[in-house]
DNA sequence: CTGAAAGCGCTTACAG
DNA sequence: CTGAAAGCGCTTACAG
């Protein structure tokens, strides 16, 4: 192999034990922790590992211990979402940072068909990856239920819907959110208040509509099926579910919507609609995605604490990796006023 | 282990060959491509992995072929860029689906700063991924001459600057992407163009200026050093340039952005100084990125061809962990219309 | 074409 | 605390 040549062979254990004067067995230990190892020995191996530049075969150590010291980033969504949704871009993000600081690396896995599904259930299953963070917004999804009947780690990024039993799952405050947001559009002064929901497979489409909905009957203010869209958390489905909104209450004064996505087509429809905004019609989005500053004007939205969602996913799945049970985390969310309200 | 119980020990060769009735030695070959196997065994053997289940472990595979099997997709931005630019998100997406196809999984990797970049190093150095596709602009990047030196097969996206040996890229013909833009805007009767480059140590910056001097040029509209703002790639640094531009050169008829992004930035301003688009200043982008579609009004750009540029990016890097030399492959790029110009 | 055997680099009881 | 040894699941010359 010429072309490798410029590739020698890495230092293995044995050099290292030689090149301290120790066994292999006593490299291995200070390798693992330091347990059982004279101070004197410790030194002497660390001294060795410097000089010769050991890095460990991972494959050789995953052999024995049966576990891959890799996590799986396995996204079931359909390919335009990923592309379109800055919101996976930074939970990825934050992920693989979290990973990289227990130097453990992260395996992106994308699932958009049917069989992509299967053939990386099996990749999975055979234990290529020790867990797996679940990056789905629609949750009928038996990809995970697959994966926690085949007993792999597993932590997925909001809340399964239907979710009866032990999967763990980190989620901001959803129904929450939805409550500081629409009693921000109270506050204003607004009446009308219509919302664009995620769909409703979604926690994200349940929630956020569960909590506009307790919060105007707080107000007293009567529900109006007319008001309610259900959108798809898609630019686009934004746009029409304004559209349509408007066409049945043209005196519309606010409007929530479930995604900063969907605002961001929300108002580009109230434009063309010749409303402005927000002196004519209010607009509250949710993520603070960096679709929500991009827009004019600059949206008020709820700030999901991405940063800390995905450190937290990391937590828990590593915890439960190293046995613990599952865990649910809800975070909460922050209500950021900008220009649109 | 009770918490891993439901993770059951996955059947090894060994299973398969007593299922077959013939020897370990076989059933690997078997899994090796067939040759020197008899069509009775090969049947034997075939039916004895569907019976079983059985799925190669990949550490045991490594620990002997020294290889890994899988690939990594360095990202040397800074975290912002990455959040912000949604290229890099159709390019991973892109490169993933690419491997996928040969049942290869793509770590990515994130060096933003000076300590990922040396830990990343080390790690991939230590063999613990076959190749590298490096993603960033900047292009000063010691990191590449690094993994180079080190002998690890490696595929750039975008020319490498100063780039004088064997290092595989793949990229679009930047060049001649901004001639067709610019091209385009002389032929709307335009002739104050500005442009707003990229940073030009990257070579989008600099190739994609030499395109916009050379129409000009052949065009015989003189170059005029105030027609010209150097950008970073950001929303902000688009703002930051057209504001400027249209300081110093207030009858400015038209704008080629180096990209979408910093179109969108370009927008902002100039619908600040109330200029309409495209009626007073035609702006025309690049990357035909999602942001294109996004703004208001809609991005006439130049397409880069993200499928094939990840398709190709694999292709040459899988090839050259095959043994092949370095290759440098350029695709044409294309001029979508909108409502922009 | 096929089996028996060596060996990849590591971890982990097991004696001491 | 430490060394010698077994063994993780696979591939690959080597004989036949």
């Amino acid at each position: 192999m010429q072309h490798t040549a410029g590739r020698r062979k890495p230092p293995t254990i044995h050099d290292v034990a030689r090149e301290a004067g120790v066994s292999r067995g006593t490299v291995s230990r200070v390798l693992n922790g330091g347990h059982y190892v004279s101070p004197a020995a410790q030194e002497a191996v660390n001294a060795a590992i410097r000089r010769t530049g050991y890095v460990v075969n991972r494959h050789a150590r995953s052999l024995i211990t049966g576990r891959s010291d890799s996590v799986g980033f396995l996204l079931t969504e359909p390919q335009e979402r990923f592309f379109e949704d800055p919101n996976f871009n930074v939970l990825l993000r934050g992920c693989t940072q979290a990973l990289a600081a227990h130097d453990i690396p992260l395996l992106l896995m994308i699932a958009g068909t049917e069989a992509e599904r299967r053939r990386i259930t099996r990749y999975i299953t055979a234990g290529h990856v020790d867990g797996v963070l679940l990056v789905s917004s629609h949750s009928g999804d038996p990809l995970a239920e697959r994966l926690r009947d085949a007993g792999v780690p597993l932590v997925a990024c909001g809340k399964p819907i239907g979710h009866t039993s032990k999967v763990s799952y980190v989620a901001a405050d959803d129904r929450d959110g939805a409550r500081d947001m629409v009693r921000h559009l109270l506050s204003l002064g607004r009446r009308r208040i219509g919302t664009i929901t995620g769909p409703l497979d979604t926690p994200g489409g349940v929630e956020r509509l569960a909590g506009y909905r307790e919060v105007l009957a707080e107000a007293g203010v009567p529900y109006d099926e007319r008001l309610v869209a259900t959108g798809d958390y898609s630019r686009a489905g934004g746009e029409a579910g304004a559209a349509g909104l408007l066409d049945r209450v043209p005196d519309l004064d606010a409007l929530f919507v479930a995604s900063d996505l969907m605002a961001q087509g929300a108002l580009t429809a109230l434009h063309r609609a010749g409303r402005r905004v927000p002196q004519d019609v209010a607009v509250g989005g949710f993520d603070d995605s960096p679709a929500a500053t991009s827009t004019d004007p600059a949206l008020t939205t709820i700030r999901q604490p991405w940063d800390r969602i995905s450190a937290e996913m990391v937590r828990v799945l590593l915890a439960q990796i190293g046995g613990e049970d599952p865990a649910a985390v809800i975070l909460p969310t922050e209500l950021v006023r900008r220009a649109s309200t």
